[in-house]
DNA sequence: CTCAGATTTTTTGCTAGCCAAAGATACGAT
DNA sequence: ATCGTATCTTTGGCTAGCAAAAAATCTGAG
């Protein structure tokens, strides 16, 4: 498998995650900065190969085959992102772009020696599910933070949007995975949020509380 | 960089050390078993970005800016080995080929945060050397076995060869860096040596010896 | 010096991947 | 039902990389 392959691949798992059904030509070409024409000429190569199930301008979503490879992408991709965290102490909004070429590294032997050294961590940095070596994917229960109640406890699980720019923000807030926080109010006008967090009560915008997971404690 | 441009310029970069002046075309062809043609072609893209220094019919070389790119190739080639070795538990006879997808993943606080990690080593598992994050290379003094004289005590130091093949044998008669040889004898017939190891004697062909570096004590 | 053989370069043609433009299809509004 | 628009596919063409075959160049023996 390509280069190319395997990225579309990962774009299409992702995008079905998020929509639940058939991904359109478009949302493809616009996930991956090319444009529809390249699409569709690859899907018509990843269909030829049975690794999606392509209907012209139907969508297209992924084989049995096409889905266990784009986990193992995806299992590599994170098991980078903890080896660059927890052992070269680089910071979690600083792992994407280099995770983003050590996942199309191809050794079996390599990911499972390397998911043993880092003691088969089951969640990436971001809080997001390691698929294990047989491709099974444990998802964890989470809420976003825009939609807790006032009054209710939670804990930080885990981030939407994995873009620098937020990661940095919740760094200098003293927002990690793990962090507890409570729910005090909602501002009605432009539905902020009042919250505290270790004794110290913030107010974070409703673009902030939305894109944060949270698990009710 | 290209993946294909990194192979040429680390692929020249052994040759010239090997034979210590200029490389043919169908040196690097045979090299990487592909075709003098494809060499040519890429000869060209490599001096036109000033990589090396290239005169038709006249083999090539690599320029300064090129000889420090091959050398942070070889840099990353060498610490992933180390790390395969020493933090995932590869034998030493496994990790070429890993390390060749290895060697090109693009991050310098990635090679470097790896190099501290692994207590910058200055060795590969094989003996080799590692350049250091400004290309500097620290030779180390090594003579081939079979040039050794009868009676001198000497260390195993590094492979000239590092097939799997050859590694599996130095594996199988206990012979890894570091061990200790007491040359012993010489057969005029074959050139065969006997070679002590431990208490143990033991003969090897002049191939086996002419392929493993010692040094002197 | 000349020419045969070896080496190197050029030519030609193939595949992968990408894109712009043009044509085909789907779908909502009327 | 059909029209208009948004979306998707096809066509044709581009570049990079690779290789077989032909052409050019070098080299050494005589």
């Amino acid at each position: 498998m390509t280069l190319s392959e395997e990225n579309y691949l990962k774009t299409i798992y992702h995008l079905t995650a998020a929509s639940g059904s058939e991904v359109s030509t478009n949302a493809i070409a616009e996930k991956m900065e090319t444009k529809a024409s390249s699409v569709t000429d690859m899907l018509k190569k990843l269909s030829d190969k049975d690794w999606v199930n392509y209907k012209k301008y139907q969508g297209v979503s992924l084989t049995q085959k096409g889905l266990l490879a784009a986990k193992m992408i995806v299992r590599k991709h994170r098991l980078w992102e903890v080896f660059l965290v927890d052992k070269l102490q680089f910071a979690w909004d600083e792992v994407h772009d280099v995770a983003e070429q050590l996942e199309h590294i191809k050794s079996e032997q390599l990911i499972n020696r390397l998911d043993d050294f880092l003691g088969n961590p089951t969640k990436d940095p971001h809080g997001d599910p390691i698929p294990d070596r047989s491709g099974k994917v444990i998802a964890i229960e989470k809420v976003l933070l825009s939609e807790v109640l006032p009054g209710q406890d939670c804990q930080c699980v885990g981030v939407k949007d994995s873009s620098a720019a937020f990661l940095k923000y919740l760094d200098n807030n003293k927002i990690a995975l793990g962090t507890q926080i409570k729910m005090l109010s909602e501002e009605e006008f432009d539905l902020s949020l009042k919250i505290e967090i270790e004794q110290r009560q913030i107010v974070i915008s409703h673009k902030i509380a939305s894109n944060l997971y949270v698990k009710l404690i």
